[in-house]
RNA sequence: GGGAUUUUAGCUCAGCUGGGAGAGCAUCUGCCUUACAAGCAGAGGGUCACAGGUUCGAGCCCUGUAGGUCCCACCA
């Protein structure tokens, strides 16, 4: 047993040896076994593209201790991890990295391309897992799985299919986001809204006359945000019921530059009170626009190039860049009095959320998902309550999504990613989406075939992310035991690229809900409440907090004081408060230890039969009401801190654990203890004290474990040996045989009077050293013996040489100084200390607050209201209170004018 | 424009279904007491944003006002 702790706890080294440890014993594999439950969580998969954050570390603990708890319940748990191939992200990255070898994608070809991703995939696709290793992440490594690997392409492709044989998949032209530099089209939920600096140019154009040329006198005045786009106007409109322009129904305007006369149409969409009630249309490249058109059957001119310089339809204009085009639009109708004034404005433009850049509204041929009935399950189940959202308000956000919904664009012009498994008869050019290359055209007959060369949002596999991991499409025996999952943690802000699109997939393809909870959480700021970023430079890395301060501290400090969906701030003072605990709990140990040692070598023992290493049953009748106290408190704290985790509050879960440790056990229990240990010959009482010491301090640790794995599995294997590892140890539970109400109420009395005393020498500036008899004076038999009872670690802990206990106020010097607790008085006599004027004040004071706390009481109780509609319990302890207070006032009135003499 | 959320000690935040205002850090005081100075003991500090309302009773419920944060939609 003689292992020489370090003063303070250091968890380099000791960390990675534990992890290996762990990988080593397999404890974090979990294979189909009937005989237990299964508890499964699968990680939202990060970016092959990214590096551990602060984001990450609060995720990945969330799930950590998730899965931990579980695991210590005796369920199967399963931590499902792998990586997501992100399309766009990782496509940006590997062209980034060309252009810094003067490559341009396009040289390489798809195929050579595509070889240089999967070695950078081969790269770094798997460095954030380590990095998850460093944080003590407890994933099944065996089960990894990647979003582009066969299982999960398989699942792509067998959801496209039959999606598609179902019509809920389709091509069509549509109005789409697109994305200029990477000459893609995004999904909507991909456009951030940015307010820019923008102006509003007023123009007018001339009206047509009835020879069909443009007037010279009559104008249609209106103003626009892109003027350039008029090169693709195939109309103006106006709404039907705005009599200011009703002589211009059915009638045309000439549009200049381009020198064609489009009509005037009437529609509702037109506000009449917005500007001059006058909108040019140009459904090429507005969403609304382009509605306006097809109610209208007007021409849909596009005007732009993919990478959005002029096309051809822009005639002189050809080939500009489209603000390069704008400018000298803008001078064109200057130049021909058109232009009415310039007006600045600030408005949204919607930016692509990877590269930044303005997205074009444009008309295209892409691959939608249909959603209006796909969405109709997912919405059942939140409102049901079938799936649970934590917090509750998220529920607000998704129906929000959810009730404006509108069909997902899930194709996407990029190399990086799933292939849509379309194909194209060479011959006539049907489309055919099947499994795998067709061989012959339903069509003509055909035997030669193209792929569709775009890939899919990558989204559109993690959507299928908690069953494709389980071997979907084959119904395998993992999918049957380990499906529907049960937890999902993420945060908030994906919940509708993510959240959302796994919900509908899990009931479309497996029937099922993918889990039965989504536990959210928020971002991770900076100390200033600003977001982490690489632009602000204010990234703090978990890898250095981990190196500096241990995985447990960083963990500790993430889960601490924050609540569910809530953004917090990231302090390094809060790391180093975490990092303190650890500490405390390492020296409790130490305490622990060095008094086992003690023990056995003034007695003689021998390390194989410890009088301490016994059941419970075969030491309770040695234990002292101390013990049974913290053995009484910590049972509780069992229970409360079960009851948190299991309603997801991990912060208030350990806060109860944390709170247990540092303040009863170590700052009071401890203490209490130390006179026992040290000044008292009595074998059983240290016995008892020995056991509940180690006890309390390895329940706890198993408590405290899913949240600082690394320490609590240190000190666990340096405490005992019949447990192989804390990890699969089973979790605390709460024991009717370990309540002991008696002896918690009489310790916080005793608690409250070593307060009293403490608080007066303080008060008084009495020295520790300067010890002083005490008399507990109690009317009450019950009181005189708990502070008899506790007499020997009463004492020190109230700086007192002696304690007296009893009845009444015999033989006790009239100056004094008087504790007043619940049915007790504690004296202490050594009035030359006391400065009679301060103890008056006090004791005013002190009066002041009865006084108050009695009115509180009788206007209650004499409230007949409270006393019919109160509960009975809560009326009993009002009275018992009362009566109370009007006992201590007594005493305190007592003394006061006793001084005052 | 719609919605969510937030306003509690100097700072950052807890506060469960309404029933005597809490933690950490910071500040002040006293202690190197044989587990821990990364510690111990004690103290000060809050009209719980504001105004109404419901209730015997409101930090908590309702209405309104003001400020902050965020999401959605996007009006040319």
């Amino acid at each position: 047993m003689k292992k020489e702790l370090a003063k303070t706890y250091d968890p380099k080294g000791i960390e990675d040896r534990i992890y290996q440890t762990w990988m080593q014993k397999g404890y974090f594999h979990a294979e189909v076994d009937h005989s237990k439950k299964p508890f499964t969580i699968v990680i939202p998969p990060p970016n092959i593209t990214g590096q551990l954050h602060m984001g990450h570390a609060l995720d990945e603990t969330m799930q950590d201790i998730l899965i931990r708890y579980k695991r210590m319940q005796g369920y199967n748990a399963l931590w499902q991890p792998g990586t997501d191939h992100a399309s766009i992200a990782t496509e940006v990255k590997i062209i980034e990295k060309l252009k810094a070898e003067g490559i341009d994608k396009r040289d390489l070809g798809r195929e050579g391309f595509l070889k240089r991703a999967w070695e950078w995939k081969e790269e770094y696709g798997g460095r954030i897992l380590n990095q998850l290793k460093k944080l003590g992440a407890s994933c099944d490594w065996e089960r990894e799985r990647f979003t582009m690997d066969e299982g999960c392409n398989k699942a792509v492709t067998e959801v496209f299919c039959k999606m598609h044989e179902k019509g809920w998949i389709y091509k069509g032209k549509r109005m789409v986001n697109w994305c200029p530099v990477c000459k893609t089209s995004i999904s909507d939920a991909e456009v951030v809204y940015e307010e820019q600096q923008g102006h509003f140019w007023h123009i007018k154009y001339p009206l047509v006359d009835a020879d069909g040329k443009p007037s010279t006198t009559e104008f249609l005045e209106f103003a626009t945000t892109r003027p350039e786009t008029m090169l693709g106007d195939t109309a103006v409109a106006i709404n039907p019921n705005d009599e200011r322009y009703a002589h211009l129904r059915g009638k045309k305007v000439w549009l200049p530059i381009v020198n064609k006369a489009i009509p005037v149409v009437e529609d509702d969409y037109v506000d009449m009170e917005f500007g001059t009630g006058v909108v040019k249309i140009t459904p090429a490249h507005d969403p609304n626009d382009f509605e306006v058109g097809k109610r209208h059957n007007l021409d849909v001119i596009n005007i732009l190039n993919d990478d959005a310089t002029i096309n051809e339809n822009g005639g002189k204009y050809c080939g500009l860049d489209r603000y390069e085009c704008r400018k000298q639009i803008v001078e064109e109708l200057d130049s021909l009095g058109l232009l009415v004034r310039i007006e600045d404005y600030s408005h949204n433009v919607g930016t692509h959320d990877r590269c930044n850049t303005t997205v074009e509204p444009m008309v295209k041929d892409q691959w939608f998902v249909k959603m209006d009935e796909l969405i109709k399950p997912a919405v059942k189940a939140v409102q049901d309550g079938e799936i649970k959202l934590i917090p509750e308000r998220m529920d607000k956000t998704y129906f929000n999504w959810t009730d404006n919904i509108r069909d997902w664009c899930i194709s996407r012009q990029l190399w990086w990613g799933h292939r849509i498994p379309a194909y194209y008869c060479d011959e006539c050019g049907e489309v055919v989406v099947a499994r795998s290359m067709p061989e012959k055209c339903p069509h003509c007959g055909g035997t030669h075939f193209t792929q569709d060369p775009d890939t899919l949002d990558t989204w559109f596999s993690s959507a299928l992310w908690p069953f494709s991991t389980l071997g979907w499409p084959e119904m395998t025996e993992d999918l049957k035991y380990f499906y529907p999952t049960d937890v999902l943690v993420t945060g908030y802000d994906i919940i509708f690229f993510w959240v959302i699109r796994m919900i509908f997939s899990g009931y479309e393809q497996m029937g099922e809900k993918p889990f039965h909870t989504v536990l959210f959480h928020g971002l991770v700021r900076d100390s200033q409440g600003r977001k982490m970023s690489k632009s602000l430079g204010n990234g703090i890395d978990p890898l250095e907090i981990i190196d500096q301060y241990g995985a447990d501290a960083l963990r500790l400090t993430l889960i601490t004081g924050n609540a569910p969906g809530n953004d917090m701030r990231f302090y390094m003072e809060r790391v180093e408060a975490s990092r303190n605990f650890a500490n405390k709990v390492w020296n409790a140990t130490r305490f622990i230890m060095m008094n086992f040692d003690q023990a056995m070598e003034k007695r003689g023992l021998s390390e194989d039969a410890l009088p301490w290493d016994v059941s419970f049953d075969a030491i309770k009748e040695k234990l002292q009401p101390v013990d049974k106290w913290i053995l009484s408190r910590h049972n509780k704290v069992i229970r409360e801190m079960t009851a948190n985790m299991d309603a997801f509050e991990l912060g208030i879960a350990v806060s109860k654990v944390y709170d247990f440790i540092w303040d009863e056990f170590c700052d009071w229990y401890i203490e209490m203890v130390k006179p026992r240990l040290y000044n008292s010959d009595d074998t059983d009482s240290q016995d008892a004290a020995l056991w509940t010491l180690k006890y309390v301090l390895i329940d706890s640790l198993k408590l405290l474990h899913p949240y600082m794995p690394f320490i609590t599995e240190e000190i666990f294997d340096t405490l005992q040996n019949e447990e192989e590892s804390i990890m699969i140890s089973k979790w605390p539970e709460y024991m009717d045989a370990m309540d002991f109400a008696k002896e918690e109420n009489d310790l916080e009395t005793l608690k409250e009077a070593i307060r009293g005393i403490r608080n007066i020498r303080t008060q008084m500036n009495v020295a520790p050293s300067r010890k002083a008899k005490v008399y507990v004076v109690s009317e009450k038999e019950t009181i005189r013996n708990t502070f008899a009872e506790g007499a020997l670690f009463f004492a020190p802990l109230a700086y007192a040489s002696e304690v007296e206990v009893q009845a009444d106020k015999t033989g006790i010097a009239d100056d004094a100084v008087s504790v007043v607790i619940p049915d007790a008085n504690i004296y202490i006599p050594f009035a030359e200390l006391v400065d009679i004027a301060q103890e008056i004040e006090r004791l005013t004071k002190e009066e002041a607050r009865l006084h108050s706390e009695i009115a509180r009481g009788e206007g209650m109780l004499n409230n007949e209201r409270f006393i019919s509609k109160a509960p009975a319990a809560k009326v009993e302890e009002e009275k018992e209170k009362l009566a109370k207070n009007k006992q201590m006032l007594e005493q305190v009135s007592e003394r006061l004018s006793q001084l005052k003499k």
